[in-house]
DNA sequence: AATCGCGCCTGACGGC
DNA sequence: TGCCGTCAGGCGCGAT
């Protein structure tokens, strides 16, 4: 189940390896993610080349001369480099073959997941333009170094820093849904699962089921920095393991490298209060958390 | 406008 | 051994 941090890993894995080289081939083995893999793909990249791998949310953006190839991996879904000619796998629904020799792969079990071409301005998807800003926004920043692959308004658009404990509490005025829903809700702030939301609301002391319209502005302000504590260590964690990420299978997600304080961990002792952890239902999800450390 | 719940999909796992 | 039900979950979308 990527994450954000799963997905900025993956970013800056086949980043150094696809960047700047031309596209050889397009074949696609199944049209049926959670939309159709565009058909004509091939016609659109072969020839050119990726300018820049970019992030929105959990949503990769291979940008080129030509237009954008958005991928979001769904919850099971993965990039792998392999060598081109590479033997085909179950659940392998993408190659984009490479001229040096390496194959960008697409693999995605549960096909939750979607690879979409976009020829517009970024800023104007329909998927993009209603998103809420990026909890670490400096990573954003960072992406676009090459800065006439993307024009200015989807650049800003990217690494607008409007992500502060004020946002919050304004944007969550009269909400009457659980906080936890509210963070994970990506048109508030993108990239924050279910796994770093129940961590988040730990370590900011917050009951998951508690309002979101009821969350004073000072807490609010425990929880960005909650939010940006957990998914940086994840992301640092997941660059601990980027080394090889080309022959390197056996990387890790981030959430396995770090320590869970509450995820997953209904009733063995909370690592404070060392009262047992609970486990509540909201919505269809799991949201684990401690009754006496939050409320 | 806000909220709720459905559907997409396969693999893992438990019970019989 | 195999079959069947249940769960996991990000996200868009339609209904209310």
């Amino acid at each position: 189940m990527p994450e954000l941090p799963e997905v900025e890993t993956t970013r800056r894995g086949i980043e150094p390896h696809v960047k700047n080289h031309c596209v050889e081939a397009v074949e696609i083995y199944c049209k049926k993610l959670r939309y159709p893999i565009p058909q004509n793909l091939a016609a659109k990249l072969v020839g050119t080349s990726f300018v820049e791998v970019a992030r929105r949310g959990k949503y990769l953006l291979l940008i080129s001369s030509a237009g954008t190839l958005m991928i979001h991996l769904g919850m099971s879904g993965n990039l792998l480099l392999v060598d081109v000619g590479a033997a085909i796998n179950k659940h392998d629904h993408l190659d984009i073959s490479l001229e040096n020799g390496l194959c960008l792969r697409y693999h995605d079990p549960r096909r939750f997941g979607m690879v979409l071409w976009v020829s517009t301005e970024l800023w104007r998807h329909r998927l993009l333009k209603t998103l809420g800003p990026e909890p670490l926004p400096k990573l954003s920043v960072k992406q676009f170094s090459n800065r006439q692959a993307i024009d200015v308004k989807s650049a800003q658009h990217f690494t607008r820093d409007t992500f502060s404990a004020e946002y919050l509490y304004q944007k969550s005025r009269g909400r009457r849904i659980s906080v936890k829903q509210f963070i994970m809700d990506s048109h508030i702030v993108v990239g924050v699962g279910n796994i770093y939301a129940s961590e988040a609301l730990f370590m900011a002391g917050i009951h998951p089921g508690r309002a979101a319209g009821r969350v004073a502005q000072a807490r609010y302000q425990c929880l960005v920095e909650a939010i940006k504590k957990v998914l940086s260590d994840a992301v640092q964690s997941g660059g601990t393991t980027l080394r090889d990420f080309y022959h390197g299978k056996d990387r890790q997600p981030g959430y396995f490298q770090q320590k869970l304080n509450v995820y997953g961990r209904q009733n063995l002792p909370c690592s404070v209060c060392q009262h047992p952890i609970k486990l509540l239902r909201q919505g269809q999800r799991s949201s684990f958390y401690c009754s006496v450390c939050q409320h």
